[in-house]
RNA sequence: GUGAAUGUAGCUCAGUUGGUUAGAGCAUCGGAUUGUGGUUCCGAGGGUCGUGGGUUCGAGCCCCAUCUUUCACC
């Protein structure tokens, strides 16, 4: 993997550059669509390609370990050929599921066992088997096995959860140097910057990251119910001590104007569920602020979805349409919410990326920023 | 025609031996959702209890009449 960066904003910490991955090379900064179990939800494989333009898409390693389960991935030659997908994936460790969807979860020194969502069968995840595991599932980016420490714990509670996370790095860049990509293509492993909202944890945290010398970085813990003043804090402390020749990925996050404010302090990467899930349930982003499409006053609106918009549901469809299918419960609801909100967050990364290159990235985000957390 | 049921929110129904401002689910309306369990959560509006009388301090509940719908029988 190659990071080169094309340019830095004179005024922030911005950055463009170009990732170079053996199934293709990616625009920074860049959104992440994620797709759990092999699936962006709703979207189809050609519809991420043509329409949404999306460069590389995140897998889970928990879901995808638990079903189709890793014999049936490693007889599908790895989840590109699975899933027919042949740009970059990323896959996250399944840390943070583990913390989020199991009720049963236990943390030990060795790893965390927990209780399987789906029947209830227990499971073991350790530094090295997350590894392993997504060497079968073969995506282009692994990440480490972290504990995800909640927004509001206590600096006893999140130093003890940095230092198990901070072994478990250790050991997980062991096995990875001593293993190898099964399907002949480059893997690399990030590592998470975890420390929750405390300054020292985090530098001590992106120190030790940045010690490790990967091919990128991620910074993880965030947006997890902390303010979100705090989230844009920790993200200058920890950048200014990550490497700016590697890629910084900030997991999880967030909204158009959190990924705005992000990439302002030097971050590169991002992913999360917000344009699919809330699309799921209705809600668009657009350049002029969200709507929500279940309201009664769209139940007549006859003009084109979002006449700003890029993707070919943007004009192909009202918004009273759209508002029929989502009260209706139609698939097709589903479909169109999420092409047109993942459309637009890949929109907002690459006019980023443009302003970044031409020098006014203060100026513009300035001039979008306010407007994209009104509601329409 | 006779007999038996039935009538409470837009819909399906609860509603104790008669006792404060009649409840629920769904629907409607609005809000939340940040390394995804096609979710989940939170809030709001909405009823002259079929109608008209009566008994009672007090009736959705008891009595009478009437209408609606359903079933059975002739």
């Amino acid at each position: 993997m190659q990071f080169n960066l094309i340019h830095t904003d004179s005024a922030t910490n911005a950055r463009a550059g170009l990732l170079t991955t053996d199934h293709g090379v990616i625009e920074t900064p860049i959104f992440m669509p994620v797709g759990t179990v092999g699936s962006v939800k709703a979207v189809h494989q050609r519809e991420l390609k043509d329409d949404i333009k999306a460069q590389i898409i995140l897998g889970n390693t928990y879901h995808l370990y638990l079903r189709p389960g890793l014999d049936i991935l490693h007889k599908a030659g790895g989840l590109h050929k699975f899933m027919g997908w042949d740009k970059p994936i990323l896959t996250d460790s399944g840390g943070f599921q583990v913390f989020s969807l199991s009720n049963t979860r236990k943390l030990k020194e060795e790893g965390v066992t927990f209780s399987s969502h789906i029947d209830g069968s227990k499971h073991l995840f350790t530094p090295e088997n997350v590894v392993d595991t997504q060497r079968i599932i073969g995506s282009d980016i692994m990440m480490v096995l972290d504990e995800c420490c909640p927004g509001d714990a206590d600096y006893a509670y999140a130093k003890k959860s940095l230092e198990l996370t901070h072994k478990w790095l250790e050991r997980g860049i062991k096995h990875f140097n001593e293993t190898e990509p099964l399907y002949g293509y480059h893997q690399s492993y990030f590592p998470i910057v975890q420390g929750c909202v405390y300054p020292d944890l985090r530098r001590e945290s992106a120190h030790r990251v940045a010690e490790m010398d990967m091919d990128g970085n991620a910074i993880g813990g965030l947006a997890v119910g902390e303010p979100t003043e705090k989230m844009y804090e920790m993200i200058e402390v920890v950048n200014e001590i990550l490497p700016t020749d590697k890629p910084r990925y900030l997991m999880g996050v967030g909204t158009p104007a959190n990924i705005l404010e992000a990439i302002e302090r030097g971050v590169d990467m991002f992913d999360c569920v917000m344009p699919t899930r809330n699309g799921r349930n209705g809600m668009l982003f657009t350049k002029n602020g969200t709507i929500n499409i279940r309201n009664a006053k769209w139940a007549d609106c006859f003009e084109p979805l979002d006449p700003d918009g890029e993707s070919y549901v943007d004009s192909a469809y009202t918004k009273a349409y759209l508002r029929h299918l989502t009260i209706s419960d139609e698939l097709l609801a589903l479909q169109i919410a999420s092409i047109h909100n993942l459309a637009f967050y890949l929109w907002l990364v690459k006019e980023a990326r443009k302003h970044i290159i031409s020098g006014d990235f203060s100026e513009w985000k300035r001039s979008i920023i306010d407007n994209l957390s009104k509601r329409l």
